[in-house]
RNA sequence: GUGGGCGUAGCCUAGCGGUUAAGGCACCUGGUUGUGGCCCAGGAGAUCGAGGGUUCGAAUCCCUCCGUCCACCCCA
């Protein structure tokens, strides 16, 4: 900010990116999230919550120094006692450290975790693609059986069949294990050689860092390569071939459609094996609203004894933006069931005390603006779609009584104070 | 990070070089004494995204920045 727009009354807004999740959305929000807790726990899934910020080496360590999330993605700040902090661009490293930190080794395994959590990337935001963005994520921890790969992907589509959502892909590979990767990845960069000519800028620099990215580049000039490249699928070794065979039968047994992509890589080096991503049909780039994968280095990688991880991410807003467009049915916030409009300022104390008792009844209600006439209350009432209107005038003060309106059909009748609770919940 | 479209009150839109920036929705207040949804009347709300420039004069033209949308890229 220059001087002159801090002396001037320039209106704040929301950093670029960031968004205001509005009461219009609310229903929204609350049908993704409380669906998301319903399925995870029916499949044994306990929550954690981790920080928003950790050690940046967590991130840079777990993810890869080589790829776009960790090399101009991440948002890295020190804090006032020198210490490198990140925010989280991604949530399995997290939930890996937890696992760590707290002797999770010595629960019953797998450990089974599931989350929802803001997610930061710096990156150049359009619609469905956030500076920060709200995951929710599973991963299960030690056990490497592909019937764990099978049930992560049950509790995501799971989830995505609950929530009404139709018409996802799910595109699926296997990219192969410590043991058959890197003769893989040689025998990839062996086909590039001599043909780099060929192939984006981006390209020559992942031939260098991660040749296994080149596979999924969209340049136009980088698709014939790619067409003819070796595929891992070729190349995985015997246990990776009989994990990837096991877990399509298992996805076959749970009727579960998938899409073998062997082109499809992620964009984080942890992943080990299974990775797969549900696409909606429709077109446009924000198009994975979840993906994940196997990270059977990771732990080790971060300071544990080798231990098999699994688990995927999904953001809730580009589920939301597809449930508006295919105009889910969501259930909606209630309206406040009462409206206690007040005739004077005598009556203002016992509204708020008729309000209070059919809270404590667990009747919503709302009190009207002090000074305001009874017209004014009742429109605002019906604007708040209230069932009912209570009206405390002198008349009702002095009988212990309130004139209850229902506002669907105009309907008046009194109650007395002791009976309120009862009514209200009638009708 | 690259390229392009857009930016007028909370929302949608008119105005596209010339005096007090117009309308609709929403909001508030009234239409006599304590009654909503329709109708009628009135009111409040805009430094025309911000800053600079051209001009006698700019919401209207130019530049920069910010935001947003689209494509690329990346990914959830």
């Amino acid at each position: 900010m220059t001087e002159d727009e801090e002396k001037g009354q320039r209106r704040f807004q929301a950093p670029r990116g960031a968004n205001d999740v509005l009461p219009e959305d609310e229903a929204y929000w609350r049908f993704v999230r409380e669906t998301g807790e319903r399925i995870c726990h029916s499949f044994g899934y306990r929550r954690i919550d981790t920080p928003v910020f950790e050690d940046a080496r967590l991130f840079l360590r777990g993810a890869g120094e080589g790829t776009d999330i960790v090399e101009k993605e991440v948002y890295i700040f020190e804090d006032r006692g020198g210490d490198r902090l990140a925010l989280r661009p991604e949530g399995t490293a997290n939930v890996c450290r937890a696992y760590l930190e707290h002797g999770m080794q010595s629960l019953p395994q797998p450990v089974r975790l599931f989350y929802f959590s803001p997610v930061f990337r710096y990156d150049r935001p359009q619609a469905g693609r956030y500076r920060q963005h709200t995951q929710i994520g599973i991963e299960a921890i030690g056990d490497g059986s592909p019937l764990v790969d099978a049930e992560t992907i049950d509790v995501l589509s799971s989830y995505y069949d609950a929530l009404g959502l139709s018409g996802l892909t799910l595109h699926l590979n296997s990219i192969g294990d410590s043991n058959c990767r890197p003769t893989y990845v040689q025998s990839l960069r062996d086909y590039y050689e001599g043909k780099l000519g060929g192939v984006c800028g981006d390209c020559k620099v992942r031939f260098e860092k991660s040749p296994l990215r080149m596979l999924d580049c969209k340049e136009r000039g980088c698709r014939p390569l790619i067409e003819a490249a070796p595929l891992i699928s070729d190349s995985l070794c015997e246990d990776c071939d009989q994990h990837f065979t096991a877990l399509q039968s298992h996805l076959a047994a749970l009727d579960i459609d998938f899409v073998h992509n062997p082109r499809l890589v992620r964009g984080l080096d942890y992943y080990t094996r299974t990775v797969f991503e549900f696409m909606p049909k429709e077109e446009g780039a924000q198009s994975v609203i979840g993906g994940g994968g196997r990270y059977d280095g990771l732990i080790e990688l971060l300071g544990g004894r080798s231990t098999p991880g699994i688990g995927f991410g999904s953001g809730l807003e580009r589920i939301i933006i597809n449930l508006k467009r295919q105009n889910a049915p969501i259930p909606e916030i209630a309206a406040p069931r009462v409206y206690v409009a007040h005739l004077s300022e005598a009556a203002q104390g016992a509204a708020l005390g008729i309000a209070r008792e059919l809270r404590r009844g667990d009747v919503a209600a709302v009190v009207g603006g002090a000074g305001r006439s009874l017209k004014a209350q009742l429109r605002h009432a019906d604007g708040l779609g209230a069932r009912y209107a209570a009206i405390l005038g002198d008349k009702e003060l002095a009988s212990g009584e309130v004139t209850l309106r229902d506002m669907a059909n105009g309907e008046q009748r009194s109650v007395a104070n002791a009976d309120l609770v009862a009514a209200a919940k009638t009708g």
